[in-house]
DNA sequence: ATGGTAGCCTCGCTA
């Protein structure tokens, strides 16, 4: 038997990754993806600690911003092809896509994407406007990628609530921007255009969380959601061998709010 | 009904 080759891809909002460093190198080293994606690394380009990832072995393409937002793609083989920021933005000055061609091996090709959509609290106002306008931007986006016809992996934060099995209490989230009904269709709409959700499609058991608020002891009482997701265009999902959540790093010391969520293709 | 926490690099904003 020769063993299949396969290459391993991660997302984590790691609520700033200089603030995160030792934590998020620490995952790394114990998990050693092909592949990670992070959103609010909440620097710039400038400041981001590129050595100390280039150390453990990546490559690393930054898009980044002050303060908020900002999103990087790290590879262990040198990335190509890269796109900062979604197509018609004009005016928007947030950082919240980024987007590479990866090598795998014996010649494939992988697109992978770090998103960060606006969480978009509270409905009603111009900031949940952005993030239904946002979405849209990201669906056009999608499908001019899916012409392709390749495999492609889309990784981050979406700040979107699918179903009810994904809280702990859909009563609590009912006024949230994460769980309007037009977030829950906007999503549903990027799904619907032949993209497989890479966690759901390996677990199918309801209550498995990707973030717990700092605040209220949500960890403890296990008051999570799952709002981080892999995105899996038809040629990728044809590949999928494995999906995970990373639970145990929230009970790490100065956790994210977040955990990083996996999944391996053969490639 | 409110406040609870974390990160930014400030005493307020975003999540």
């Amino acid at each position: 038997m020769t063993s299949g080759a396969s290459v391993k891809i991660a997302t984590w909002n790691v609520n700033s990754v200089k603030a995160r460093l030792d934590t998020v190198r620490t995952w790394l080293s114990e998990t050693a993806p092909d592949v990670a994606c992070f959103q609010e690394i909440k620097c710039t380009d400038e400041t981001f600690p590129t050595e100390a990832f280039e150390s453990l072995g990546y490559n690393a393409l930054v898009h980044g911003q002050k303060s908020y937002n900002g999103v990087a793609i790290l590879s262990k083989r040198p990335p190509e092809h890269v796109v900062n920021g979604l197509p018609e933005g004009d005016g928007d000055d947030h950082a919240r896509y980024i987007e590479a061609l990866v090598p795998g091996e014996n010649g494939g090709l992988v697109r992978v994407a770090s998103i960060y959509a606006p969480n978009g609290n509270p409905p009603g106002t111009d900031r949940f406007a952005y993030k239904l306008a946002w979405l849209e931007r990201l669906n056009r986006h999608i499908r001019r990628l899916l012409t392709l016809e390749e495999p492609l992996v889309l990784c981050g934060d979406y700040n979107v609530i699918p179903s009810p099995d994904d809280c702990h209490n859909p009563k609590a989230w009912e006024g949230d921007a994460l769980f309007q009904p037009e977030t829950r269709a906007a999503f549903r709409r990027i799904c619907n255009l032949g993209l497989t959700d890479a966690f759901r499609a390996c677990h199918a058991e309801p209550h498995r969380y990707t973030f717990w608020d700092y605040q209220a002891g949500a960890w403890v009482k296990d008051h999570g959601i799952r709002i981080d997701h892999i995105l899996l265009s038809s040629q990728a999902a044809d590949r999928l061998i494995r999906a995970s959540i990373e639970r145990r790093v929230r009970g790490w010391e100065k956790p994210s709010d977040h955990v990083p969520v996996l999944c391996e293709l053969a490639i």
